[in-house]
RNA sequence: GCCAAGGUGGCAGAGUCCGGCCUAACGCAGCGGCCUGCAGAGCCGCCCAUCGCCGGUUCAAAUCCGGCCCUUGGCUCCA
């Protein structure tokens, strides 16, 4: 079985095959440091992270590289709120963005490039598309030309015709209205960032005195939008790459212009997988931070968790668009602690010495291997995640099912094996912790005491105090610890 | 207008590439039963879908073809 991936370049679901059968170059679109990182952010993170975590259960040897754009009109805006320069704003946000990362368990990228220190390269790969005639200078300003380049628009489907009739930009130095900017004279202009300020921000023009500028064959100026990531992903990864990720608003222009200018210069293909996650929408339009109807990953992280998060967030496939809401975060929320009970269970039967009796549950082994084979399949189908966390629910089912129906004489080597799935799939690929449970002394302590609490709270039962014993019972859920009854005595989670 | 992706039960969302095991998965919500002092969890069962509309191809279509309606994203701020 071999994984397939959905490639925008030619619309169709392919086999996937990398340059060097042994490793994948992998490149993702981040972000531009301007504001808080929202959740939508977040899903293109966290389905990148289980791309590479999967590429690399298959055997690969995976580089992931994924920018900071730390140069850029919007941070300018943002000066004298989060910083007194853009560098200081950009370095606010990069600082931030690996945090929320960090707090979402993702696997850290090879390197995160940034744009402000790339300018030596950006510049020449600019010289180098003039050199070749594929760009002109006007006014200190360089331009791709467009009309140099035949396959324009093959990334987004359009020809130089279709978007020529939607630009309408009169003042224009260019020379084709799709021509765009790989290196703009000068600093930042006020009226630029008008549209992107805060009432709270610096005066516009105090702030655009901050942008920075680099001096360049063109003189003073900054780098266009789309270059910077032509210029990181070959430096970091190779001329040519296997992957290209990116959120699906990034197809036209930003991809475009990418395979524009990077196929020109090199004469070479520039990525020959090109990904895109599609968005997540709330109430019918897509998360954003322009629209203002976003929710930050701190803020997400603080009232969910982790783990809720990455099941919502994995709960489509990442070609597939996601909805936000009340409900989709509860669904999410109540598929995790299921597959967590079912993960518990398991373990806890296994630790049970009646685990050594010689019991053979052929229906529990046989379901652990449908399992296994279920979410292989699903992860080598484009990245079915939600398919993959459907196999895994079915794990939890087969759990609770032989359990339930073997008090006591449980199959050892069935449950370890289904243990060892969570483990491997649901912690490993999924990134979600299972067996990851703290074991901090402050932890053990709280642990000792809830039994403490516990203990007195069945004395009260079996002197009838139920009134008590449910008191008990409601003032630790309300410190976050769930109590459950069983034949067994009393359980209890955080 | 142009490009792209979608429209599946109360919600959410697989399945559509490669037509038949789809009398449509998993989960949430709801209902009943077992268990329980009660609750929760779990298990068993049930409820809700003629798969946007209309035609066509076929022995057979959610799946293929054509037309139409609607939604979302992009069209130089955007993951």
């Amino acid at each position: 079985m071999t994984l397939r991936v959905t490639n925008t370049l030619t619309g169709e679901t392919e086999p996937f095959e990398p340059r060097d059968p042994d490793s994948v170059l992998l490149y993702y679109c981040g972000l531009t440091t301007s504001d808080p990182p929202h959740l939508g952010h977040a899903r293109g993170w966290v389905h990148v992270d289980v791309m590479c975590r999967w590429l690399e259960w298959l055997g690969y040897d995976v580089r992931h590289v994924e920018n900071f754009t730390d140069v850029n009109e919007k941070i300018v805006a943002r000066v004298g709120e989060d910083g007194d320069s853009e560098a200081d704003v950009a370095r606010h946000y990069v600082r931030q963005v690996i945090e929320d990362m960090r707090s979402l368990n993702l696997d850290r990228a090879e390197v995160y490039p940034r744009v402000s220190e790339h300018v030596p390269e950006i510049i020449s790969l600019v010289e180098r598309l003039v050199e070749s005639g594929h760009a002109y200078e006007a006014n200190g300003s360089v331009y791709f030309d467009v009309t140099s380049f035949e396959d324009y628009g093959k990334l987004s489907n359009q020809t130089v015709e279709d978007i020529e009739a939607q630009g309408e930009d009169a003042e224009s130095e260019k020379r084709h209205p799709a021509d765009f900017a790989l290196w703009k004279a000068g600093g930042v202009d006020p009226d630029d960032i008008e549209e992107h300020r805060h009432p709270e921000a610096a005066p516009a023009e105090a702030a655009c005195e901050t942008a920075q500028t680099w001096d360049s064959p063109w003189g003073e100026g900054r780098p266009g939008w789309h270059i910077e990531c032509s210029a990181m992903s070959m430096t970091h990864l190779d001329e040519t790459i296997d992957v290209h990720v990116g959120g699906q608003d990034l197809v036209f222009p930003h991809h475009e212009n990418e395979v524009a200018q990077s196929e020109a210069a090199t004469g070479q293909r520039f990525a020959d997988y090109w990904l895109h996650v599609r968005l997540l929408e709330t109430s019918g339009e897509k998360m954003s931070s322009s629209l203002g109807n976003f929710f930050t990953v701190a803020d997400a992280v603080e009232e969910f968790g982790a783990d809720v998060l990455r099941t919502f967030l994995l709960s489509t496939a990442y070609s597939s668009r996601a909805t936000y809401s009340e409900e989709t975060i509860g669904e999410a929320e109540e598929r995790w602690d299921r597959l967590q009970r079912g993960y518990e269970r398991a373990v806890d039967a296994c630790d049970s010495v009646d685990a050594y009796a010689k019991v053979t549950d052929e229906t529990l082994r046989e379901a652990v291997d449908d399992v296994r084979v279920e979410f292989e399949a699903a992860m080598n189908d484009d990245f079915n995640t939600r398919e993959a966390t459907t196999a895994l629910l079915d794990l939890t089912s087969a759990v609770n099912t032989h359990v339930d129906g073997h008090d006591d004489a449980y199959d050892y080597r069935g449950l370890r094996r289904a243990v060892e799935t969570f483990e491997e799939f649901g912690g490993g690929i999924l990134g979600l912790s299972f067996g990851e449970v703290s074991e901090e002394s402050d932890v053990a302590l709280a642990g000792d005491i809830v039994e403490l609490v516990l203990d007195v709270r069945e004395q009260e039962r079996a002197d009838g105090n139920y009134e008590r014993a449910d008191e008990l019972r409601d003032e630790l859920e309300a410190l976050g610890v769930e109590v459950q009854d069983t034949d067994d005595g009393p359980t209890y989670r955080f």
